[in-house]
DNA sequence: ATCGACTAGGGTAATTTGGGGG
DNA sequence: TATGTCCAAATTACCCTAGTCG
């Protein structure tokens, strides 16, 4: 749906990426008409550029710089947990401690699965114990999406022993935490997976 | 309302194209009575958009936008079936018959949710009997889903006793065949639902 | 007829382009 | 060579109200 932009990212101007670059505008222009910056053309004749291009820019000239301009798209979180004032309790830290993110949660584990392929989070905070379906099933699933997209999933559970760790391990969950876990080593876990390859998506569905 | 039909073929309002190519309305409107870009206009005076030529317009500036509003995309339909082969059989005749569309195959009924978020098929067809989970369990799913897409649903079942047909209407599945089905039948059920609730393009592109 | 959502168009402000010369 | 600065024309954004759509 068009009416909720939240996970669609935007182009930057010229004055952007200026400021961005710290240079003045018209070099900006320079490097665009010169090829070496990735951007495209309104029909009036204005640039715009996508932050994923500016970022591979940046990096392919090894200028040291990070943005963050609000104009990519939040991350996207699903939370799946059964006990929905923790999982309530979970999204109110992470979208106060990150300030760009967006977070669904789903009780149902059968639901999930639908989300996992609708809302193609980035991260996936999943609890193994759920009626109904197994949670290594859910890892099982997701290790085959692993292979066409970014998906980290932090597992929650408050029985981690040693056998459900190695089996976690074999099911490449990326990292698992034991219940009850404190918000700072929630989010320290969630940042970290976060942080590790990303890159903007462009167009609409 | 303009914004809620994201999957039938219809034209845009100003401010749809305007999310779509990221500038005010007041730009597209510019752009409209400058010729470039083509639309044709209400009694009111108000402008429409047919998606086709939005999407030319894009191309001949090279603005790097994807858009995919539905309504010009083969049909998507989704073979929820353990049985390969008999999958495959299927998806020969439905290719064969319907030249315009796009059929994926799924064995694994937990597999298959994630695909009805990511394929976002409009139809599917679905085995009840499936190993490790409950064909029911998928159409209460679809069920929700149907709130917000266009989703058929085409129940095949070598056992329609009375007490399942009466739960499978419960489901909301649209609708039910007894296995073994004639090409003939399948052809028929599968277009008569892809044509419900589509109106269908305006006929050239 | 009523109503919410959207749009056209004017006026104005901000930004961008491209040139030329430092 | 690469970039900063000045400038006019063009393009786009913002704000507003009356009018249209469904």
């Amino acid at each position: 749906m068009l009416a909720e932009n939240t996970s669609t990212s935007w182009p930057l101007g010229v004055g952007q990426a200026a400021q961005i670059c710290r240079v003045t505008t018209r070099t900006i222009n320079n490097w665009i008409r010169a090829g070496k910056l990735k951007a495209y053309c309104t029909p009036g004749g204005h640039f715009r550029i996508w932050p994923s291009d500016l970022r591979q820019f940046l990096k392919a000239h090894s200028m040291d710089i990070n943005f963050d301009f609000g104009g990519e798209h939040p991350k996207r979180i699903l939370i799946i947990d059964d006990d929905e004032a923790y999982a309530g309790m979970i999204r109110e830290v992470l979208q106060d401690k990150l300030e760009n993110c967006d977070v669904k949660i789903s009780g149902d584990g059968y639901e999930a699965l639908v989300l996992i392929g609708e809302f193609k989070p980035e991260l996936i905070v999943l609890d193994l114990m759920m009626p109904g379906i197994d949670g290594f099933k859910v890892l099982e699933l997701i290790a085959d999406r692993k292979v066409n997209y970014h998906l980290k999933v932090l597992v929650l559970s408050g029985n981690l022993s040693a056998a459900a760790i190695e089996r976690l391990r074999r099911s490449r969950a990326d990292q698992w935490l034991a219940k009850p876990v404190s918000t700072a080593e929630l989010v320290h876990s969630v940042l970290n997976l976060l942080s590790a390859g990303d890159l903007g998506g462009r167009g609409i569905s």
